[in-house]
DNA sequence: TTTAATTGCGTGTTCGTACACATAAAAAGC
DNA sequence: GCTTTTTATGTGTACGAACACGCAATTAAA
């Protein structure tokens, strides 16, 4: 329509130049009045792009939570192979040395997107702002290290899920409550400050804020344990204890230690589907699981990089929040 | 490899035949020896289908629910445009003989699939019944029909969001407990018998019985009613009642009338995230609404007809149940 | 024996985009 | 005014799969 070449065309589709300015304006009209959608399938064969991503995460053994986020990434993985997508999975052991030393290898290679799970502070940091130079996309699951910007984040919004956590534990109750916030680390020995989700114990606490005149009156106790002994747990804690709130997924801990020790009417709420969870939130041991969804969070990034790379969409929304899926028995 | 021309290879592939049983098997030996994946792009590239796609819906003053399936079937339209996806929209009134016609349309016209959202009985079994002789792919968006075997469903289980209604309307009560069953029906004169998904009330049921020792005593009143005027709902009504369990989205109608007249103290329960009903929830006056996720359906019907037409994937699975969501004011 | 039908196989074209290369025209340099 | 560089544009090919077409070899029918 143009009375232009296809090559002219596509320079001007493309802005790569060397075109007069009145078949740019010519060309652009057209496009304007009849419409281009360019068809993926002719553009991606014959770019015929092969694109290497690279999978940050942990794996270790009693990290049972980190094999979530890795499921959806194999299912993302077999769904884009077809489009080139080609998976390296980079490992690190709960230590920051082996962090270090993984992190290390990846920024010796060349890939063409990284998806990341930070679980040290500063490493993740040091490691991020070290791959940023490489100028290729990053999508960070599950923790999001607000303090870098311009990379993009998939997961949950924290503060909403401790809020909803502070409905949960008050919903239906009259009385005054005594609630323990159970904060479970795997604290080892030198092993650096790790990133803990302050947000959903902030969240938590601004519930009963909001609440407070129309709440009864609610006693909190914050407690740390290691998940390493199950001998941190004392029955002494639980007395006069109505409610507890982990703040992971390791909740079955507490679930289980109830259970055994046949102690009664204590709302129990936790996070996430863990086998071990399921198993306790059928025989009722706990209440509440709210779903982080680790493996739709791990799915989600490598689509993000899909997008990005493959159908060349914009990475604009950098802030990707899973919703905040209350589980209980029967909707499991 | 096996010194045959691209042709023959094809013919292998595509078991089209013309090919002597020596060659099938040297070029099957050597895809099993070196692997073969199609490209899906240069494959669709070539084929340049076009897919015509009929979506078969309500769509009527009042009912507003049936705009969320449409938002997702759009959304699916405009994702899946590029890979040859054009979707014809029939609309259909709140009215048998409308929906005789509409439906009468589609079986002249010529599409790859259909996507449809069954509101008559009768007539909607008769349709599909004709349908079903063109072969071509279905897909059943919201309501099933059981009857009809070999075509895919995508929506809730129903049994199961009535069983979690149960646990919803009884969580954290402690004292007997006067429940009310709503149903808003649309009734007009002349319209035929329309799906009303008595599964629902099953589950509900069923989880009182099988709780039957651990629950206080719970009494249940059912009540129909036309949301066509709002002098339906009476005061007098929900006098002694602790919980009101709407089995549909109009549920906002409850809780208007709920706020309008100052009741207190009752527990409200329906279903999805219509505007009236998230602004309910939000003040207070609805405590759980249960996400059929209508437009997710929607959206998943569509990519069920992507994946078994452009993907050429079998629509094995016909059972495709969306989770059942629990949303209150703090997780919507 | 002759003719017709069938089988087996290779060639060539198409889909729409991306881009290398060639070439003509215009601009700049001397 | 002639040569060199730059700019503008067109041509041709590749990507991988699907399939129509043509032709030779073989088999069946007349």
């Amino acid at each position: 329509m143009a009375n232009v070449s296809t090559g002219t065309v596509d320079r001007i589709i493309h802005n790569r130049g060397r075109v007069s300015q009145e078949n740019v304006d010519k060309v652009n009209a057209l496009i304007k009045e009849y419409g281009y959608v360019k068809n993926v399938f002719a553009s991606s064969l014959v770019l015929n792009k092969k694109f290497k991503i690279a999978v940050l995460i942990l794996k270790d053994k009693g990290f049972t939570y980190w094999d979530e986020p890795l499921k959806g990434i194999s299912k993302a993985a077999t769904e884009f192979a077809s489009y080139g997508f080609k998976i390296d999975y980079f490992f690190f052991k709960y230590d920051n040395n082996s962090f270090n030393e993984t992190a290390a290898k990846i920024l010796e290679l060349d890939h063409d997107g990284l998806v990341f799970a930070p679980v040290f502070y500063e490493e993740s940091m040091n490691f991020i702002n070290e791959y940023k130079k490489k100028d290729k996309p990053i999508v960070l699951i599950d923790s999001n290290i607000e303090e870098i910007k311009d990379i993009s984040f998939v997961g949950q919004d924290s503060f909403k899920s401790g809020y909803l956590a502070g409905k949960l534990i008050s919903y239906g109750v009259n009385s005054e409550t005594n609630v323990m916030l159970l904060k479970i680390t795997s604290n080892i020995e030198n092993t650096s400050k790790t990133i803990f989700n302050l947000k959903k114990i902030e969240g938590f606490y601004s519930y009963f804020k909001d609440y407070k005149s129309k709440l009864p009156k609610y006693n909190f106790t914050e407690i740390s344990i290691k998940d390493t002994t199950k001998n941190d747990l004392k029955i002494e804690m639980f007395k006069e204890i109505h409610a507890v709130f982990v703040l992971n997924s390791r909740v079955h801990l507490v679930a289980q230690f109830i259970k055994e020790n046949k102690l009664e009417n204590i709302r129990v709420i936790g996070y996430d589907l863990l086998q071990p969870n399921v198993d306790l939130l059928n025989e009722g041991y706990i209440d509440f699981l709210i779903n982080q969804k680790p493996a739709k969070q791990g799915y989600l990034g490598i689509k993000k990089l899909y997008k990005t790379l493959a159908l060349k969409q914009e990475l604009d929304v950098h802030l990707n929040y899973v919703k905040v899926d209350i589980i209980v028995k029967e909707n499991f």
